[in-house]
RNA sequence: GGGUUCGUGGUCUAGGCAGGUUAUGACACCUCCUUGACAUGGAGGAGGCCGGCAGUUCAAAUCUGCCCGAACCCA
């Protein structure tokens, strides 16, 4: 006998397993004939932290990888690392003690490079813990040169195509990076401020801007007017004021000038719709650039441009005396200032929602700049996002949303080193910007000439490298394209994109745009959105509430298969889920379950030449097996859950599938049938012990193949133990049973239910479940009874359902009550006393429409015996109902029977189909 | 302010699109049981105005409207 631990120990075995897959190329792509399943896996940022949040989402992508490969599709689930970015740029800072600009590019790029590598190890090894089945064949790194190549490309063609251009807008900058940034990476930010109002004196239309000239105010024409701002320090960049067109407090004064306190400049007073006029005064001030809705007033009534605010944070000499202060420290002393002049009226404090990189959290200014963008056509983008079938379907809404709020193009060009270099050189003379040719890539700018000589505008032949770097959206957002071999390869739409709900705005939103941009396609057929973990506490986990788990921890103390049953049971995939240390708890019982099972099964297969493959269900050369109908019965179920299951997996309800998986086995496989079939397989015939092996074999088989995507380490190991298989669970198919007629099915789950309700009784009793009994005789139901006899064709007469009786095969049923077992006819020699009516409400109901009320309380006002009579004698049933008379079909009305024993010595159950005599 | 999702025993969750038996399961709790795979087991029990109010309907956890509450996204 082979030896097989007494219990199981998921340490060492997925140790064991984790070792000998990545020996193997057990999870390669292999490009046959079968249908292709590709999964544009996330790159993650390499932050070193695989965290609960994205174990979540990768354990997905297993699930669904693994279904695909046993139902033998081409499964290619490849991973990639999006490694460009300022984090590394700033640890890297931090680790060498420099700025960027103390060493050579290459120098810091290099340092870049051997960090993300080490981040990368780290994450790999809890990727590995958790068991992805990743085909690492397919790894790719958004810094490796084949990588940022293929980004180059893109954008080259996307600058063939127009949709890349190199202009002047305002754009979200962010000090602290000292770089551009897009509007996904700008999120608000909740802060207390303060409201300052502010007089502005009426100015002379000869008043010119930036004269220190107080007196000008006082020899206005018009009065002065009061605005409220939050940012006084931007007082300098101030161009305009506006008001609501509808505010009688302005009316008529549109066109007025007046002259900007402390600074002196004279701006004009407009009216725009957009001025929420019950802020305030209902006057602000516009400045260049306080917010993105100065920036559209900008462009709507051709306001000056004043740059008060450098690319550092601190104001620029239009500032004057103020210059060179930092945004709060500016803020302060010009406050200060207005007080002096007597121009500041008041201060109150104020909740506002500022906007904020994303990275670092400090507040974005709004600034003009000369940038690389992207065209954001969202029509092209919100038609190529119809395409896609999205998992919620409502998660295409939050595109949609966000797709139609969009405002300015994707600004791509980024003033930082470690990321694709932007392949564009510009003319030292004329300015003319030449972008490189497909045939260069990858080229860096920065050292490498163009392929050009003379500029093609002024003949001149000196290039100056654009030092601008890409987004690194830019890299990510073409991974369908690189998963599935662009540009060499010709694009079709990959499988399944898998991502949080977290980054619908950038990655999806930008993956759409760059494919419908650059082949006019939609990246992906279907997009599995997954929601984010909660703590046990019910908020988001997060180091500060103390509520964090690391996926480690948890595999540690129960092991990684139970981690991931406890994540595909956590809710279905689309809502976020909390994180339940119960759950752990009891998918590793269940392990426990599973793995007892299998050992018993293994001691009874080992060696039986008559127990058939396990893998394929193929005939055995042992004794030919007499099947009972508790082995067509858990075939049939068998049968029926592997599609159930199946249908839940192609539907990514991996919630819904565990489940039935986990039942199916637990109360099915384990309490039901292997109870009923010990006494054949301790002391059956050969033939019929047969049966029960070969049946016991494919069931187990069946079940730990359906298991696998989730608890792949167990299903691996659980199955190797199981004699009769042949390699890998991972590389077996998805069970397909021969479906098994009805009938017997019915009789074995019939038989199943008798044993478990004698056994429920037995337990109740204080008896012992092996105990012996005088006798049990079994008494079928009559609707049960001509479900039974449905071998018979149509409905059963009592004959036909007689004969039915007599074929119910009892021998497991008495080996395991541990009884003799009589099937008997007719009704019970018990008392069956009548205690209720179970109407039909789906019949009654649209018979009697608003009457069925009363009707439904007719009969539950009549005594029940006095229905069950009319019902037995007239096989309809008479009532009055308010004084009415109404005649229901026999049918449509179940009697609840107690049923009582005649002599002392029976005891009368009930099961379901059946009423179970027991002679003690 | 706009959008989306969600409110089901103590906790978490299924069911909701296609209205109709006793509302699913897990964890915790209580009682009983060592039987030849398993006490990390088995059998049973208690615990629910299915957020609230209206409406539609013979019939609502399920459909509709409003309200209350929560989370996320956007402004």
């Amino acid at each position: 006998m082979t030896e097989i631990p007494e219990s199981y120990d998921p340490e060492a075995s997925e140790a064991n397993w984790r070792e000998r897959w990545a020996e193997s190329d057990r999870y390669a792509y292999e490009d046959t004939d079968a249908p292709d399943y590709v999964i544009d896996t996330p790159p993650p940022y390499p932050t070193g932290d695989f965290h609960i949040g994205s174990a979540l989402g990768w354990t997905y992508m297993d699930f669904a990888a693994r279904y695909r490969r046993l139902r033998g599709e081409d499964v290619l689930f490849p991973q990639g690392w999006d490694c460009h970015g300022l984090p590394t740029e700033v640890k890297v800072e931090e680790e060498h003690g420099i700025h960027r600009t103390d060493v050579p590019r290459e120098q810091f790029r290099e340092w870049c490079v051997e960090h993300t590598e080490a981040q990368i190890e780290s994450m790999k090894e809890t990727m590995g813990r958790l068991g992805l089945s990743q085909d690492w064949s397919h790894e790719f790194r958004t810094m490796d040169p084949a990588y940022w190549a293929k980004t180059q490309r893109s954008f080259v063609e996307m600058s063939d195509d127009e949709y890349v251009y190199r202009d002047e807008h305002p754009v979200n900058w962010c000090p602290r990076c000292e770089t551009a940034i897009a509007d996904a990476e700008v999120e608000n930010v909740d802060r207390s401020g303060v409201l300052y109002t502010l007089a502005f004196a009426g100015a002379d239309e000869r008043t010119n801007g930036g004269a220190h000239d107080r007196d000008a105010g006082a020899n206005a024409s018009n009065d002065g007017i009061e605005i409220a701002t939050t940012r006084p320090e931007l007082l300098a960049a101030c161009v305009g004021i506006a008001v609501s067109p509808d505010d009688e407090r302005y009316a008529g004064r549109v066109g007025e000038r007046f002259e900007v306190p402390v600074f002196g400049q004279a701006v004009e007073l407009f009216a725009d719709e957009a001025v929420d006029s019950e802020f305030g005064t209902g006057a602000v001030m516009v400045c260049t650039f306080g917010d993105k809705q100065d920036a559209a007033w900008w462009t709507e009534y051709d306001l000056d441009l004043r740059q008060a605010v450098a690319e550092d944070g601190r104001l620029t000499e239009l500032a004057g005396e103020f210059a060179g202060l930092e945004i709060a420290d500016a803020k302060e002393e010009i406050a200060t200032a207005l007080q002096k002049s007597g121009d500041l009226v008041g201060e109150e404090p104020i909740e506002q929602s500022v906007g904020a990189c994303w990275r670092c959290d400090t507040p974005i200014e709004i600034l003009s700049k000369e940038q690389w963008f992207v065209r954001v056509d969202r029509d092209e983008i919100l038609d190529t996002a119809r395409e896609v079938e999205w998992i919620p379907a409502h998660t295409y809404q939050r595109l949609e949303e966000w797709t139609e709020g969009m405002e300015w193009d994707w600004v791509i060009s980024r003033q930082r080193v470690f990321a694709t270099p932007i392949p564009a050189w510009s003319c030292a003379d004329c300015g003319h910007w030449h972008v490189a040719d497909a045939a260069e890539l990858p080229v860096d700018p920065t050292e490498d000439a163009p392929g050009i000589e003379a500029c093609p505008d002024c003949e001149a032949s000196e290039w100056v490298g654009e030092t601008d770097v890409m987004d690194t959206w830019m890299d990510s957002s073409i991974s369908p394209l690189h998963v599935s071999g662009w540009p060499d390869a010709d694009f079709e739409p990959v499988t399944l994109r898998p991502q949080g709900h977290d980054i619908i705005r950038t990655w999806a939103f930008y993956t759409l745009l760059r494919t419908a941009a650059l082949e006019g396609e939609k990246p992906w057929e279907q997009a599995l959105i997954h929601g984010m973990v909660f703590g046990a506490d019910g908020n988001k986990m997060s180091k500060s509430r103390d509520n964090f788990v690391r996926p480690e921890e948890v595999i540690e103390e129960h092991s990684a298969d139970a981690f991931r049953q406890a994540i595909a049971l956590g809710g279905q995939p689309g809502s976020d889920i909390q994180f339940q240390p119960k759950e752990v708890t009891s998918a590793s019982r269940f392990l426990t379950k599973c793995w007892n099972v299998t050992r018993f099964a293994a001691g009874h297969l080992d060696g039986a030449s008559d127990a058939g493959d396990a893998a394929t269900g193929g005939v055995a050369t042992g004794a030919e097996p007499t099947y009972h109908d508790a082995d067509r019965w858990i075939l049939s179920r068998c049968s029926r859950v592997a599609e159930a299951v199946a249908a839940d997996m192609d539907a990514y309800r991996f919630d819904s599938a565990l489940r039935r998986v986990r039942e199916f086995v637990w109360e099915e496989l384990a309490d039901d049938y292997v109870e009923l079939v010990k006494g054949r397989l301790y002391e059956g015939s050969p033939a019929e012990r047969a049966a029960a092996r070969r049946t016991l074999s494919t069931t187990l088989s069946a079940s730990l193949r359906m298991l696998a995507p989730f608890a792949p380490f167990f299903a691996e190991e659980a199955y190797h133990h199981l004699p009769n298989t042949v390699g890998s669970v991972h590389a077996a198919d998805w069970p397909e049973l021969e479906p098994d007629d009805d009938g017997a099915a019915r009789r074995g789950a019939l038989i199943a239910d008798v044993a478990s309700t004698i056994r429920a009784w037995k337990s109740d009793e204080g008896v012992a479940l092996n105990a012996e009994l005088n006798r049990v005789a079994v008494y079928l139901d009559g609707d049960d009874g001509t479900a039974i006899g449905a071998t018979n064709g149509g409905r059963a007469d009592t004959e036909g359902a007689d004969a039915d009786r007599v074929e119910l095969d009892t021998s497991d049923l008495a080996a395991t009550v541990n009884a003799p077992v009589g099937i008997e006819r007719g009704e019970p020699e018990v008392e069956r006393v009548p205690v209720g009516v179970d109407p039909d409400h789906s019949v009654i109901g649209p018979e009697f429409r608003d009457r069925a009320g009363e009707v439904i309380g007719a009969l539950e006002a009549a005594p029940p015996e006095e229905i069950a009579r009319r019902k037995r004698e007239a096989g309809e049933i008479e009532l009055d109902t308010g004084g009415e008379t109404v005649v229901l079909d026999g049918d449509a009305v179940g009697i609840e029977t107690e049923q009582r024993a005649a002599g002392e010595e029976v005891v009368v159950l009930d099961a379901a189909g059946a009423t179970v005599l027991v002679y003690p």
